[in-house]
DNA sequence: CCTTGTGAAGTAATTCACAGCC
DNA sequence: GGCTGTGAATTACTTCACAAGG
């Protein structure tokens, strides 16, 4: 049943499928029932036919997915038939881990333009590409067609960046900065927080309560833990 | 009123009040009501209420919350009260850039040791942390008493180095690779995955349908968008 | 047998609305 | 006047369980 509209929940663990899907792709897995794909990524089984009802039914009662088609399917319902230019606005240390990340580039985004504002930033080389100063970004953006960018400023630098981001008509930001940051109605922004995350594993610590978990899949098969080491390693 | 148990959507909300607070601490703001901070960190008012009431109740009827008082609250709910020990696993580029970022330090969390088994990583220095091989890792971890690691090794290494840090009787995992790692219960995983959040931006921009998004406030108020470049920039 | 897809049921999270307090 | 804290109502999400198809 073609559903108008999708819950956020469950776009959330599109990409999770998708993941999934391409490793067991690779492995050479043709079909994969519902119930082999939760085992797989962590999620239950009638969770997972649940959200995939929410794209249209592509199951075949009985035998279960296809597993190319399904994976087609799913990328294509998260808008990755087609490449998707990106923009990385900072390029201090993380800002240029990112760049060089090759995680984009394996799904359909692709760096295509760096900016930061100091002096002796500008102009350097990182892989292919040159940083640029923001005051390129409206020109840069709008030649290369960008609508997506990720920002990976200094903290106080971040509001400020997301403004002149907007003004350019960027309507997707990717925040690696811990700031709320403040955008018109409109603009998507997904936050990466290193401290969020750390804090939710300290309470985890602290008081054993698991708070949502995703991708913990069932205890499953342990992997051999590999033999004592041969020789002796220098520790400390 | 104390809860026996606190709903994982709050406690993934509890950072962000601790960010806010410490924020708005910062500006020299001694007390705020709900209404005030919904603004600043985009969170409905009474879903801070309610998320507040689930930790005791500290606020003044009539006032607001003192926000020293609140922030050391919240902080010490997160277990943020004392120093946690950290290790990085995996050194290429985005392990080192989380070696030096400073966000860790600033939250009670210290990297205190780094892995890696390339022998030409292996004793490189890293800030003033040594690169040693995972072989070091049951000894240093119980030495250091860590018990959060952060992964950052390429994705076919992932699974392997879990089960190492699970073995050494790690319980909290930062998950930086794009794999649903399969540990025991009782591990606490927390996903980083790059690739999910850009698809789901890719959700966005393709169906302009806003998905799950944090901290997006109101519109509030516009900043200056900057005058115009008083000097030409090179551009591409 | 086996599986999907989905109404119905159950559970969790959010928001409303107001009593009680400053 | 203003604000908190919380029962009640609402909304969203998840899981059950089974009819229908292979």
């Amino acid at each position: 049943m073609r559903a108008e509209r999708i819950p956020p929940a469950t776009v959330a663990r599109l990409p999770v499928y998708v993941q999934g899907l391409s490793t067991l792709a690779g492995e050479g897995l043709e079909v994969v029932s519902s119930q082999r794909l939760a085992a797989a990524i962590g999620i239950q089984a009638p969770q997972i036919r649940r959200d995939l009802s929410y794209l249209g039914a592509f199951g075949t009662p009985g035998v279960g997915y296809d597993v190319k088609a399904l994976l087609q399917e799913v990328s294509g319902s998260l808008g990755l038939a087609r490449q998707w230019p990106v923009a990385i606005v900072g390029c201090g240390h993380l800002g240029s881990a990112l760049a060089a990340y090759s995680g984009f580039s394996e799904h359909n985004f692709q760096v295509v333009a760096l900016f930061d504002p100091k002096p002796d930033l500008v102009g350097r080389r990182v892989g292919d590409l040159v940083i640029l100063h923001p005051d390129c970004l409206p020109r840069v953006a709008r030649e290369l067609g960008i609508e997506i960018a990720v920002l990976a400023t200094p903290t106080v630098a971040a509001q400020g960046a997301a403004d002149k981001l907007v003004a350019t008509g960027i309507t997707s930001i990717l925040n690696f900065t811990p700031t709320t940051l403040t955008v018109p109605p409109g603009v998507a922004v997904r936050n990466i927080d290193l401290a969020v995350e750390m804090q939710i594993l300290s309470f985890h610590e602290t008081f054993k309560q698991v708070a949502e978990i995703r991708g913990q899949g069932a205890p499953a098969s342990r992997r051999s833990m590999g033999r004592r080491p041969k020789e002796r390693v220098p520790c400390d």
